[in-house]
DNA sequence: ATTTTTTAAATTGTCGACAATTTGAACTTT
DNA sequence: AAAGTTCAAATTGTCGACAATTTAAAAAAT
């Protein structure tokens, strides 16, 4: 076969960029739901298909199965993470009380760093809904709000908000999905009250407006599951 | 050498468990502090230590570096993570608004099977405070708190909890240390009455216990570094 | 027809070697 | 002596092959 005789020169890949690559690509397949949930995934194809061996492959796996990604059925092989929309309202409670505590955070400690970051994050938020870009909504949308929790100034704090928003990257997807042409101008009006509420150390003002900020989210996303098919979802916020 | 002569009749090891055995080693030792912070960790001698190659050394260390028990210096080599106990103060503020919620929770969402579960755990825990044993006392005493976070019904939060315990691994050895040899027998019926409170599904009272228990911690454990040096750690709880 | 045994294939962890860098010391050159 | 250059050693990612299992399908025995 030509793809055997045109056998390729193998010049080794520059020094260990594959299987972060790999890791990159993969990622952003299995968030932007290229890859579906509960498709099985094989270290030997994905070789195949990068033209490198299983050791970057397998590296990259290792780290998508960290982080939930990709889950492994023991000598079954190894699959995209299914997505349980049974657990959203789950995560919408632990999410609330999170967000909350972290903008009183900020509230409470940020300074003018703080603030210029956040301004900054929002002015590319506003930039991607202006830009009408899914995905540049997504990542600038958890830029700010990790801009916030940097503010509350306890990193521990910090890296369990950036974990939870993480945690529901393919969810937000089909949120943001969700807003399928009118766009959420909104959230932006919101992002604006949130970071006048930090501004002016207002603490119980920026909790109220975070916990708003998630209960619509909530509305919206069960909204448009609505309309997809009757949902089963229980609310249990209170 | 003789040893070279004598070579080793390399029976393969039983498939794929080297790598998890060599984790778990690394990982006590980085706890119980064997390995000092700070100290370099190289692949090429652990697999010398272990008789294994390069390749389940490399999963064991990227497993810790992905735990930040270890942490890479790029070019420069593997190191076991700095204790930074200046971080201290951060962390309890961290640890005190998780866990006031997860009792909270656990108070309104308990049931028969997690409250047995809770028990069993206590029990645990008193008998290795009973036998004096330090490192059954920390395994259990996690355990026990994360039967109470399993009780408050929410698996994201369950992970936010349990991450932040498990980032205060060191922190807590150093902790239990302090108790030399008059055990805590008040951490005993501490958590009996927080047991109490939350089977009777006091919300108020799980929350106020818990932030105590918090705070008695953070207590004794200043209390044990000023015995050491006078301490620059500052307190911002509030 | 049901259970047991045998086998081939798939899965998965490990091996030893090697190659692309990077680092820092030794050696020039200015 | 300071700056630049060269080079061996260390670091680190990748390769291709292989071996220990597990799984499930085929074959044999009951």
């Amino acid at each position: 076969m030509s793809k055997l005789t045109q056998k390729k020169e193998r010049v080794k890949n520059p020094k260990g960029y594959s299987s972060i690559i790999i890791y990159e690509i993969l990622r952003d397949e299995i968030l932007s739901l290229d890859l579906a949930p509960c498709q099985p995934v094989d270290d030997a194809s994905l070789a195949k298909r990068f033209n490198v061996s299983r050791s970057p492959v397998r590296d990259a796996m290792v780290r998508l199965v960290s982080e939930s990604l990709l889950q492994t059925l023991p000598n079954k092989g190894t699959i995209v993470s299914p997505l349980r929309l049974e657990d959203f309202s789950k995560y919408i409670d632990a999410l609330d009380i999170v967000q909350r505590t972290v903008s009183r955070l900020a509230a409470k400690f940020r300074n003018n760093e703080n603030l210029e970051l956040i301004n900054k994050e929002q002015a590319i938020f506003a930039s991607s809904v202006e830009a009408n870009d899914i995905l540049g909504m997504i990542q600038s949308n958890r830029d700010f709000h990790i801009a916030i929790a940097k503010a509350g100034n306890n990193r521990y704090f910090e890296k369990i908000y950036r974990e939870l928003l993480d945690d529901g990257r393919r969810s937000l997807r089909i949120y943001f999905n969700s807003f399928d042409s009118h766009l959420p101008k909104n959230l932006i009006s919101d992002h604006q009250l949130m970071i006048d509420a930090i501004k002016f150390q207002n603490l119980d003002l920026a909790e109220e407006l975070a916990h708003e900020h998630t209960l619509q989210m909530q509305q919206q996303f069960l909204n448009y599951l609505g309309t997809l098919e009757t949902s089963d979802i229980e609310i249990n916020i209170n």
